[in-house]
DNA sequence: AATGAATGAGGCTTCATTCAT
DNA sequence: GATGAATGAAGCCTCATTCAT
C-alpha cells in the first residue's frame, strides 16, 4: 500500500503531453522533432510510439484534454437562446476559459499553416468556429455584426501577445480587454478617454 | 521613354517571388519546398539559387517589397506627435495599407513558429510591433491603452479570416471593422444595437 | 477414453497458428507483424513470446504440422525402389498431399527471397528438393530427366495459380495436370489435340 | 573530343538499375535497403533519390528495361491468329526471352508477397499473364487447356531453379525443357523413355 | 543565366524482441 | 498464461544547400 497511492502503470504518457506541449509551444509543432522529445524525457522515440499512434495523435491528445473547458462552453451555449445577454456571458466565459486553454490556441495560432491539413487541425480550429458562429447567431445587421466580430477578435487575441506593452498583470490585461470587448459589443463605451491630452 | 536601362534584364527573379509568395500563402513558408517553386516555375532549384541566397532570402526580398507601404506608413507616423488625431490616422492608414499587403502578413500569421527565429521574422512582426507601440505612444491610462488594444487587434486581425460570417465584401467588412476600431478608440460608441428585445 | 490428459490446457498456441498462417498466406511472411497477428487474436505481443521464441519458430512450428504429409510421403519414396511405377505413384500422391498442404507451400512460393537465409526457408524448400530429387533418382538419360523435370514443376506449380483459366474445379484441374504429368513422365501423350485446323 | 565518346553526363543512374538488379535478385526485393544500394555505389542515399523517386521506381526501370523482349513478344503474338502454330512459335520465342530477362521474373518469383500490393508487381505479373492468356486463347477443350497449362509451366518455370540436378548446361536444359513442352503442347510423346529399366 | 548531380542531416515510423510483474 | 512498457536498429524519404560546368 503505502508509496504512491495512484496506480502505478507508468505515468509516461502523462509526460510525454507535458513534455510535448512545451516543446510545441515553444519551438512549433513541426519545428519539435519526435526525437527532441524523446531525448527530453530520456526515453527512445520508439517509447512514443508505444503510448501515441502518431505524431499528430501527441498534439490530438493535448488538444483533447485542454481544450475540454471550451468544448464545454460551446456546448453550454448551444443550449441558450442567442440572445444578447447569452453572448455577453458567453464572451466572459470563452476569456475566461481561453486563460487556461491558452497553450493549445497558442500551437494552433502560429502553427496555422502546418496544422492546416492535419485532422488535428481541424479539431483545433472548430473550436474557435464554433465560438465566433454562436458569437454571430440570429438576424444580426451589418453593422451589429462587425461590433460582434471586433469584440470577439479583441478578447481572443487579446489573449496572445504581450498587447499594448507590460501594463497591468495578464489577468488584470484579461480582464479589461474584456471590458472593452463587452462595451463595443452592447454599443456603450467603455470608460472614456480623453479628446486628446497630448 | 524607351524601357529603363535596368530592366529587360530577366524577369526570372520576379517570377519566383511571384511563385513563392504564392505557394508559402497556399500551403505555408516551412511546407513550401524549394523543389515545389522550381517546378512550378519550370526551372531547376539551382536556378534559384542563382537569384537568391537562401530560401529565407526569398521571403525576406518579399516582405521587403510588399512591406514597403507599412514601412513608409511606419516612417511617417514617427514624425507625427502622438495625438488622438495622428492614431486615428494612423489606423486608418494601417487598414488601408494592410489590405494590399495581406499576403505577408498571412504568412506571418500563419507561420509565427517557424519564422520566429528567422531574421525574417522579426522584419515581419517587427512591423506590427512597430505599430502596436506608435499607437501606444504617449503617457496613456491603463483602461485607455486596453481601447487602443482592443482597437488594433480589430483593424489587424480582422484583415484575415471571414469573421463574422459572410456578410458585405471584403472592403466593406474593413471600412466597418475599422469604424468599430475608430469608436473603441476614442471610447464612443459605433452606431448602437438594440438592448436586447428577446 | 475422456479427454487426452495433455489437452485442454489453452488452444491459444494453436490459436496463433491458425491466425498467423492465415496472414502469412494473405500478406506474406515478411510483410506480417507480429502486431498484427497479436491484433488480430485480441492478445498482446508478448503472449505470441509467451509460446513462441521467435517469429521464425512460428512459421516453423506451421510447417512442422502442414509439411507433415509430405514428409511421410517422402520416407516412403525413400524406401521404395527407384522405379518408374514408383515415381509414377510418388507424383500422384506428391500431388494429393500438395493439395492439402497448399497453404505452406503458398507461402514458401511468395516468400523465398525472405525465407532463404531462414532455417524454416530450408525446411521447407528441402522438402521439394527432396521430391525432386526422389523423381530423379537412378541412372536417366538426359532427355528423360528433362521430362521428369516437366512432370514435377506441373504438378508442382499447377498447385498454385489459376493457371489455364478457371475451367473446371480445382479438384478436376488437378487430376487433369497430374495425368499430363504422367503423359509425359512416361513419354506417351495424353488425349490427343487436333494438329491444327486453322 | 578524345575520351568517352558517350556523353560525359553521369552513368550513376544505370549503374544504380545494376546494382540494384543484382542485389534485388540475391538478397530479394524487401530485404535489399536502400542504403546497401548507395553504399555498393559509394554514393549517398540522397542521390538514389535524385534518380528515381522512390525504391519501387528503381525496379519498375529495371522492369521496363529487361521486360522489353517480352512486351515485344506479346505484342506480336496479339497479332497472329491463336493457332496451334502460333502457340508453339510463341512457346518457343518465351523461352528465348525468358533465359535473357530472367532476372526480373526471378524477381518476381521470390518476392511476390511483397511485389503484391506494388505497381511494380502488376506489372511483371501481367507480363505473366499475357502470355499464359495468349496460350490459351480460342475455344480449347479442357483436356487440352491443362497440356497447355502444362507446357506453360514447364517453359517458365523450368527457367528457374536447377531442376534435374545440374545435368548439361543451362541451355541444354532450356532447349530440352522447350522440347518437352512442345511435345506435352501438341499432344505428342517427346523421345521415349525406356519403360522401367530399373 | 541556369543545370545536373550530389550530399549530409534529419524527419517520421515500424519492427522483432525483452523483461519485470 | 499473459501484459505493459520499453528498446535499438533500421527503413524510406525529403529538404536546403553546394559546385562544377
Amino acid at each position: 500500500m503505502g508509496s504512491t497511492p495512484q496506480a502505478r502503470r507508468s505515468d509516461t504518457r502523462e509526460r510525454i503531453q507535458k513534455t510535448a506541449l512545451d516543446l510545441f509551444v515553444s519551438r512549433g509543432y513541426e519545428k519539435t522533432s519526435l526525437r527532441e522529445i524523446a531525448e527530453e524525457l530520456g526515453v527512445t522515440k520508439a517509447a512514443l510510439y508505444y503510448h501515441f499512434k502518431t505524431k499528430e495523435d501527441i498534439l490530438s491528445a493535448i488538444s483533447r484534454d485542454l481544450g475540454r473547458p471550451v468544448d464545454e462552453l460551446i456546448a453550454w451555449a448551444e443550449e441558450q437562446p442567442p440572445t444578447m445577454e447569452t453572448k455577453r456571458e458567453l464572451l466572459r466565459r470563452y476569456s475566461a476559459a481561453l486563460a487556461s486553454a491558452m497553450p493549445i490556441y497558442h500551437i494552433l495560432q502560429e502553427n496555422q499553416a502546418t496544422l492546416r491539413d492535419l485532422a488535428v487541425g481541424r479539431e483545433l480550429s472548430d473550436r474557435v468556429t464554433a465560438i465566433s458562429r454562436l458569437m454571430h447567431a440570429g438576424d444580426l445587421e451589418f453593422d451589429c455584426r462587425m461590433r460582434v466580430a471586433s469584440a470577439v477578435l479583441t478578447v481572443h487575441f487579446g489573449a496572445f501577445a504581450p498587447c499594448g506593452a507590460a501594463v497591468g498583470t495578464v489577468e488584470q490585461r484579461r480582464a479589461a480587454l474584456l471590458d472593452v470587448a463587452l462595451a463595443t459589443l452592447s454599443g456603450a463605451p467603455a470608460p472614456t478617454m480623453s479628446p486628446d491630452p497630448a
